[in-house]
DNA sequence: TCGAGTGATGTCAGTTGCTGACATCACTCA
DNA sequence: TGAGTGATGTCAGCAACTGACATCACTCGA
């Protein structure tokens, strides 16, 4: 609204730069004020001194604020597993992608951040499941590309973002100081173990 | 539109029976038809004779009408593993849980035009995803009453709805003519043979 | 230097999913 | 027989999007 009665004088640019970075603050911020359900992309506009069409010119919805990260981790996953040395079996490979993403996770207090929001929202929680099958999908790609057959490349890209999501769960649980490289390498001895 | 002008006469029921039913076969009709983007609450209600209010009074939302089975697939599962001899090990009490879904699946048109809608539509997967990872959960659930500790018991579970969703995708596969009894097995036989 | 794009934004109107509040009325049962 | 009850209808309204079109600082070639 207030963006209607801006008058541009002449030593002022036509728009604030980095409109989906503001955006994406404003959201975050709203969020944990007040809740994702009760926050509307009107609001997080406006607090971004931007239009509610303009939000939408940005992303696709307003789930897809919090999945900004996403092909960037799938990236890092796929290039350690197709990065692997060429004698790695299947398995070894799929390890090192999930040790490459924990370059991903540092910032614990970040993660926990949104994962509370996340968390906080069935609609949200389908969004986050969507982008794990996703990158099971890309994994098992990457695998094929090894010369893995199938199903055995889709089962073991299951498997992986399985481990990776219970060890990730872990990590941002509350009271936990482990870091997410110990849980996930003790969730994939789980799973070998078990399953042998 | 149509019900507003019905009048009642004495030897009339105030309802034709089993509204749900209705609307869940208006709605596949739809669908197939259609599309499920392209098919409103309010045309299915029209043609199942009821109005969109009712519709939401039966479904809490539009996708939800593909997953009415749901339920009964997650109890079939949970207590096939519940059941599992008490000196089966964790693997062999979801491979029983595995099995006894296979009851589930006998009609494989129904499922391939079900699943063809589904994979029509992103929000459906999502929802799909949900559900699977619900029963990923339960299944955790389940193997702690036997005793697993975790991470174990939730990275099996996760395997296993990997396993569960690789066979499942295999046999409504265009084409495929293999049961999903066969299919589970092999990938669970895969599983075990790349996590070795 | 000027005029034709270009692109990020704004404006507006509309559809659809979904919800709350309240009314209706055949049916049930004390 | 009269007081519920429950499945439905009616109505109003919000929020998530979408398409069509306008704006206008900025760029770049003639």
């Amino acid at each position: 609204m207030s963006a209607a009665v801006i008058k541009y004088d002449h030593d002022m640019v036509r728009w604030q730069p980095d409109s989906r970075g503001r955006l994406e603050q404003a959201a975050m911020e709203l969020f944990t004020e007040r809740g994702f359900e009760q926050t509307t992309a009107a609001q997080i506009a406006e607090r971004a001194g931007l239009t509610e069409r303009t939000f939408f010119r940005h992303f696709a919805d307003k789930r897809e604020m919090l999945f900004d990260g996403s092909p960037r981790l799938q990236q890092l996953f796929v290039d350690a597993v197709a990065g692997a040395p060429a004698d790695a079996s299947p398995f070894e490979a799929v390890t090192a992608g999930l040790d490459a993403v924990s370059a991903f996770f540092v910032d614990l207090d970040h993660s926990r951040g949104r994962q509370a929001i996340i968390d906080s929202d069935a609609s949200l929680q389908e969004r986050e499941l969507i982008k794990m099958s996703r990158l099971s999908s890309v994994i098992a790609g990457a695998l094929r590309e090894r010369g893995v057959t199938e199903p055995a490349a889709s089962v073991l890209g299951q498997a992986a973002i399985g481990v990776f999501h219970v060890a990730f769960g872990q990590w941002v649980a509350p009271g936990n100081t482990r870091g997410y490289a110990e849980l996930m390498h003790e969730s994939l001895a789980e799973l070998r173990a078990i399953t042998a």
